[in-house]
RNA sequence: GGCGCCGUAGCCAAGUGGACUAAGGCAGCGGAUUGCAAAUCCGCCAUCGCGGGUUCGAAUCCCGCCGGCGCCUCCA
């Protein structure tokens, strides 16, 4: 079994090889961080952090790098309106892109580094490409020239001589080529202004992840990620220049996710929305009268909504390489379809007394859970779902089908549970190990996605002690009137409940209640 | 105008030449179970946008058409 990736740069799936033997060296383009993230933000993060666990897994040490731009027009505009400093106002919208991170599960990323921190370096390396000819001064910005780089477009797959007769490169007098883009730019006043020797100026877009992705990783990447928006210029500009600079290839798989967006309506919170002179605030209305009407909100506003794991598994369960159309009801959806797995694991809490989310589950391809002793067809069942899994993992990290794979998974065990336990006796000590080891791989599996990894925070109350006890009362009551065939009182009881979103089960050994 | 993507059941979605008489989820329907439910299990629910072609064989390749979308604007 190998794994094999689709490459944007050749248009192609191969083979995943790594330029070193068991390493991997990977980038993935960040935000820029001007104001409260939104869903789209996340998706990238999260393909990302999925497809760095599984490297993992299979054995691979992988090094990962997100970068922030924390210089660039957008923010210092906004910072202007807010009055604050451009690095103030970056500095508390990285904290929210942080926060947004660790509640979504994205945990593996190893460097953030900042733009603004690694401004003596991008001097070095536009200094480096004007001595190789590759770019030139005009009045105190740099442009990098791209008719000196006859790969150019190789990456996004345009011609040069193409692109400029689309016309809507506007042309611009101190350019040699319409198409040249900016590697310095002169600053003007009030602008933040670092020292140079074209003078005060600060970089462009596109040469800090060139320097950043090569300071941490080395100037040969293995994989380098991003949105399928940032091909051009973006990515483009990044590889000729990094390239120009280097002599060597940049990076190896370029990998493209597509984007999220709002169904028909273009990208969440992209172009369409142009957010240039809003507040923060204002933004985030603007946000979330989108997503009344299917766009994007801020991610806050969709994690009072929704638990964490349900977007993640909204995200996963398509292949990254495709869109998404952002939609509540859809999200909903796939939280409802995650229910089945937490009462799966309350089951195996409560037949086995124990901690689901404290079973060590392995964390490497070639220590896979045991299945020895499992009786036989349970046992030929779990390996063939898991081989499938890795089957889908493999094939480009098709996501969505690894999902479909959890789910058998989730009825095979729901299954040997049914079987197991017709009456209400309690599972034999075999049968506790085997559902424990099935449980595990279970575990195991859904831990490469991100998935179960922590016990959900359920919406709690203060007085949620409280009113556990109190349906608690009513339950014992409503048993009472179970014995004594009094099933209208009994029923009446769990309707009244019922309309509270409180579900009652009668389970052979006693009544289980939840919210719903 | 250039480059590219997509169209699979009521909805979402995997599969992209042969184990497909097409995963999985949501919704729905039937059965087992239950005092009745809930939960769970079993079963049912798609000739893969349309028309041609290539092939022993096509959802998968080619051509045409229809419909939707992205990029070519410092938007992840």
């Amino acid at each position: 079994m190998t794994l094999r990736v689709y490459n944007t740069l050749t248009r192609r799936k191969e083979e995943f090889q790594p330029i070193e033997p068991g390493k991997v060296r990977m980038y993935l383009c960040g935000p820029t961080v001007y104001k409260p993230a939104h869903i789209g933000h996340l998706v990238g993060p999260v393909i990302f952090d999925t497809i760095k666990r599984y490297l993992t897994y299979l054995g691979y040490d992988v090094t990962f790098v997100i970068n922030i731009t924390d210089v660039d027009d957008k923010l210092i505009n906004r910072a202007r309106e807010q009055g604050c400093s451009v690095q103030e106002l970056a500095r508390r919208m990285e904290q929210d892109y942080f926060e947004n991170l660790r509640t979504i599960g994205v945990d593996t990323v190893d460097h953030f580094p900042r733009a603004t921190e690694h401004i003596p370096e991008m001097i070095a390396a536009i200094q480096r490409l004007i001595e190789k000819g590759h770019a030139y001064e005009v009045d105190g910005d740099v442009y990098f020239d791209v008719t000196k780089d006859p790969d150019y477009g190789k990456l996004s797959h345009r011609r040069l001589d193409e692109m400029l007769a689309g016309a809507r490169v506007e042309a611009d007098e101190r350019k040699r080529n319409p198409a040249d883009f900016a590697l310095w730019k002169r600053s003007k006043p009030g602008e933040p202004a670092w020292d140079s020797p074209w003078g005060p100026g600060r970089p462009g877009w596109h040469i800090e992840c060139s320097v950043m992705s090569m300071k941490y990783l080395g100037e040969t990447l293995d994989i380098h990620g991003g949105g399928l928006d940032l091909l051009f210029p973006h990515h483009e500009n990044e590889l000729a220049q990094s390239e120009c600079c280097t002599g060597k290839p940049f990076v190896k798989y370029w990998l493209h996710n597509g984007l999220l967006r709002a169904s028909g309506a273009g990208k969440v919170g992209g172009a369409h929305n142009r957010y240039g002179d809003l507040t923060e605030q204002q933004a985030e209305q603007e946000a979330v009268k989108l997503a009344g009407s299917k766009g994007a909100e801020s991610v806050k506003k969709l994690f009072e909504k929704f638990s964490p794991e349900a977007i993640r598994l909204f995200i996963l369960n398509t292949h990254y390489r495709s869109p998404i159309d952002f939609s509540e009801e859809r999200i909903a959806e796939v939280a409802r379809s995650l229910e089945g797995f937490y009462r799966l694991i309350e089951t195996f809490e409560e037949l086995t007394g124990e901690d689901f989310y404290a079973l060590p589950a392995p964390t490497r391809r070639n220590q896979t859970t045991s299945l020895e002793g499992l009786p036989e067809e349970f046992r030929k069942e779990l390996e063939t779902l898991r081989d499938r899994f890795f089957e889908c993992m493999d094939d480009d990290f098709n996501t969505g089908g690894a999902v479909g794979v959890l789910f058998e998974l989730r009825r095979a065990i729901n299954g040997f549970i049914a079987s197991r336990t017709p009456g209400t006796g309690p599972l034999s000590a075999e049968d506790r190990t085997a559902l424990r080891k099935a449980m595990t791989l279970l575990k195991e599996l859904a831990g490469i996605l991100g998935l179960f990894r922590k016990r959900p925070q359920r919406p709690a109350g203060a007085d949620d002690q409280l009113v556990g006890q109190l349906i608690q009362i009513l339950i014992d009551l409503r048993s009472e009137a179970r014995k004594n065939r009094n099933f209208e009182l009994a029923d009446r009881i769990r309707d009244r409940l019922a309309e509270l979103h409180i579900v009652l089960e009668d389970r052979p050994d006693g009544t289980r209640w939840r919210r719903e």
